[in-house]
DNA sequence: TTGCTGCGAGAAAACGTTTTCTCACTCAGC
DNA sequence: GCTGAGTGAGAAAACGTTTTCTCGCAGCAA
């Protein structure tokens, strides 16, 4: 039980009292409903304002079966772009009228299910941005989390949208824009081996290299963030390679970073691409040339969908794949000679 | 009514049936309350995980009274200071057992009231970061928000701990570097006129100049955000100083990245400072200096208050104010001769 | 006047838990 | 063998809403 507090909140109960009416005629003038005088109406509105009444949102949540809240679950608040996700979801379900709950893996993938799960025990749906989980467990996973929209996964879950970025084609436009300019020696700077996004920019530079045989393609491991890219850059002097793709925005700008400690000309002496385009893109010097997403739009989609699943809308639309649009700025140039 | 799906979700009720006991007794065995045999206990378990039984957190927080959720409300998710801030409240809260609940007012100045309230009826308590609201609508509101945190404002509440950095302070280290430096020609790139934050920045400067009078202060309109800082290049020039202190990193950087491209040589022309330490003020060409305010730790700093009020501790700490300090990077050099 | 219709509002059930109350039962002590 | 304490578990109330059900009353046709 509660405590007994001496002033407890004020509830429809009171305001009853305080109009001479019961309950269920509070509720019925609270939610606009019309079969009601309109002088009761005046007097219950008057007692819920003379009380400063506040529905409880725990009570109503239990006699609707609905919280009008969603989970939204994050391998990492710290990167840019879940950043925009959670951005683009919570805006768009506010326009809705509903609320985003966050929950931050912080990088833990053993948690994620957990959390997801936990999550959805609190919501009415839940967003995964899990691109590390195993896809075994993501379908075990994914009934107890219906209704579920997947962010970045390439794994289709039944009756579950699924909304991702073309980092294949992404990743091969860039490799492409570097060959025009003369390019033969790329390197690859990697992203997490098990994250789904990192394997289809690997399966997009392997269709790559089997229509440009005359490229050479080497991989240095790396990471997601700043510091990946700014330790990576001896191995990526060591390539020998004269581009590199980056596995993100965030890896270029450390490398950048580390190759202007070094002295190191770009693109004069080495051209360098990110991936995402987040904000901080154009601001950098060079400005970099990365594969612009739309990631706050895809958190708008995401929402989209979930909306639709949450009015039970019949074919909802489940596979969507966004193109990245290369964006040309200052960070690649034509091969050295 | 909730509808009746023709598979309602199970719960303790059924649990319960399949046990052979009573809701009572589930209830005891899923919370770890002691007074009940073991050969029931294991019973119960054993059907709860048959029924693959996930107890509805809607119904415990009623009958709790509690929803182990806290309400964080930002002026601008695109904001990296308040993304910093909500991944700070954010994972210290996780630790607790609490979860958040996003409210983005989207520099909707008007709505953060409304926002704010509508968080609290969700929630149990509110951490709010509302650097443009009236002090009065912040007074009036207060009593309905309790519990609550508040981060950057300087009008003390009754009963309300308050998180702050001091800018006045900081803005005052800054402009005694560039002036240490030799820099005599100073200009205040400026924030939102009715920001808490800038009005502290103002008021330190205006101490500052009561102590430096050789010093001339001139003030330029700008923002928040890079766009701010980028537009503003022209009056900056114009104003013909050799030092500039910009309101934060985004617009330092805005800036940086205007003056590049007019080919100004920072800091050979013009130094510049920013406010933050955004964890890409070291990334910049050159890298910025700026003010380091540990807002990560602040977010975490405000959980700590705001577990400490739910969990009813007699005096928690009410006022902390956080000191900047100013980190010295290549964006500030001695003045051009 | 009687009976039917329609409407407005109160009574009560339902949502899914937790917790207090109560009671049946066991066992020890006399 | 009877009483008292102690223990374990079911019954029921409580949390604060929404919604169905029901009923009283007014108006109207027969």
């Amino acid at each position: 039980m509660a405590k007994r507090a001496p002033s407890r909140r004020i509830g429809i109960a009171d305001v009853a009292k305080q109009a001479g009416v019961s309950h269920a005629t509070v509720s019925r003038v609270m939610n606009g409903n019309f079969s009601v005088a309109a002088d009761i109406a005046e007097r219950v509105r008057q007692a819920a304002a003379d009380l400063k009444y506040q529905p409880n949102s725990v009570g109503r949540s239990l006699a609707l079966g609905k919280t009008d809240t969603i989970g939204v679950v994050v391998p990492d608040l710290e990167n840019p772009t879940f950043q925009a996700i959670l951005r683009g979801v919570s805006r768009a379900a506010a326009r809705d009228g509903y609320r985003v709950l966050i929950a931050d893996s912080s990088e833990v993938s053993s948690e994620e299910a957990i959390l997801a799960g936990e999550a959805r025990r609190r919501c009415d749906g839940v967003i995964l941005c899990a691109p590390r989980m195993a896809d075994a467990d993501l379908r075990d996973l994914a009934p107890a989390l219906h209704p579920l929209v997947l962010i970045n996964r390439s794994t289709p879950v039944e009756d579950t949208p699924c909304l991702s970025a073309d980092y294949g084609q992404g990743i091969q436009d860039l490799a492409a824009h570097l060959v025009a300019r003369g390019h033969r020696r790329l390197v690859f700077l990697a992203g997490p081996e098990p994250s789904a996004s990192n394997r289809l920019r690997v399966r997009g530079l392997e269709l790559f290299m089997e229509q440009h045989p005359a490229v050479e393609l080497q991989t240095v491991p790396g990471g997601v963030s700043f510091a990946a890219g700014h330790e990576a850059v001896d191995a990526i002097l060591a390539s020998g390679a004269t581009g590199v793709l980056a596995f993100n925005d965030l890896v270029a700008m450390g490398l950048l970073s580390a190759l202007h400690e070094r002295g190191i000309s770009v693109p004069g002496q080495l051209s360098v691409t990110g991936f995402d385009d987040i904000p901080f893109a154009r601001y950098t010097t060079p400005t970099l040339t990365t594969a612009a997403v739309p990631i706050t739009e895809l958190g708008e989609m995401a929402w989209q969908r979930m909306s639709a699943v949450l009015r039970g809308d019949e074919d909802v639309v489940l596979g969507t794949v966004i193109q990245p649009e290369v964006i040309l700025r200052g960070s690649t140039g034509p091969a050295p000679s």
